[in-house]
DNA sequence: TAATTAATCAGAAACAATTACTGATTTAAT
DNA sequence: ATTAAATCAGTAATTGTTTCTGATTAATTA
């Protein structure tokens, strides 16, 4: 299957928001059956259009007090340099997302940690460990205005 | 209550990587029964370590070929200014992230949209009709290599 | 246009999981 | 040591999921 039609976007819309509805409030939002519903709610999953079902934790609440951006550019961009780097980065699990962008730099890092002290150590022992990085700019969140998982699809 | 145990945190770990794990699989893989399993992850729902559940859906499959940082810069930080910035962008579907950052700019975007074509749009009838921007500055993710929303707790 | 095939749906029945409850055990505090 | 509180295992009732069948609709071809 490739193709969505419009009942597979309500769907996909609804279980982005709210992945907790169980078969039959999802066949209730949108006017099927449950049989349906359940078939189809399968076959996004089967296809890859769901990719996962995870629970989002409240960060603060399990004292990830810190959200960094720390942007990378690389001495160099080797096809080596750049998957060694990429493949090191991935396995930081202080580091929640990497980018590679066009532009001025190299990399976009989102990084979240208790506080200070220990994104001082972790820059330290660990981010500057990789080789081949030449430059580093850390930017300190002051506020996480909005943080969406969900993509609306029309 | 606001203190986790580890039966907690291996709970959570669990749960933010896969949250179609039934109770009876999270009880077996933290060797538990299943009734204060169930207690554990109702409580951890209900005092707001688990904010929800989510479907987590593939970007490209759903057309959205295309991700971009945007940095902003207001003309003033005037309260008023903030707060209407804030809300308006909050409002945008196309924006995933709005982080509020210490040092040259005010707030950077994460947007998501099919293509350059829309981006244009975008940027042109609803972003720069906000009020008070000073300055915008659009990076194009090349790709996309780690993009988590588990965060591992200790 | 009519016949045929494929796809999709509703409903029911079998199965499995969740949820609530009870009593027992452990832990903490006096 | 005794009491109180918290946590656990096990069970039973409920609710939800999953599978299957037949019917209906939509699409395709002669």
């Amino acid at each position: 299957m490739d193709r969505l039609d419009s009942i597979d976007i309500r769907i996909l819309n609804l279980l982005q928001k709210d992945s907790s509805l169980g078969v039959k409030d999802v066949s209730a939002a949108i006017g099927l059956s449950v049989s349906p519903t359940y078939e189809r709610i399968n076959r996004l999953k089967r296809d890859g259009f769901i990719e996962k079902y995870v629970a989002i934790v409240n960060r603060e609440k399990i004292g990830k007090h810190l959200l960094v951006l720390c942007t990378v550019t690389l001495k160099q961009q080797s096809m080596e340099t750049l998957v060694i780097f990429e493949q090191t980065i991935t396995n930081f699990k202080e580091v929640l997302e990497v980018l590679c962008l066009a532009g001025n730099h190299d990399y976009l890092l989102k990084i979240a940690v208790k506080d200070v002290n220990d994104y001082h150590s972790f820059v330290l022992n660990r981010l500057s460990q990789i080789p081949n990085i030449s430059n580093l700019q850390s930017s300190f969140v002051l506020k996480e205005i909005k943080n969406e998982t969900a993509m609306e699809i029309v």
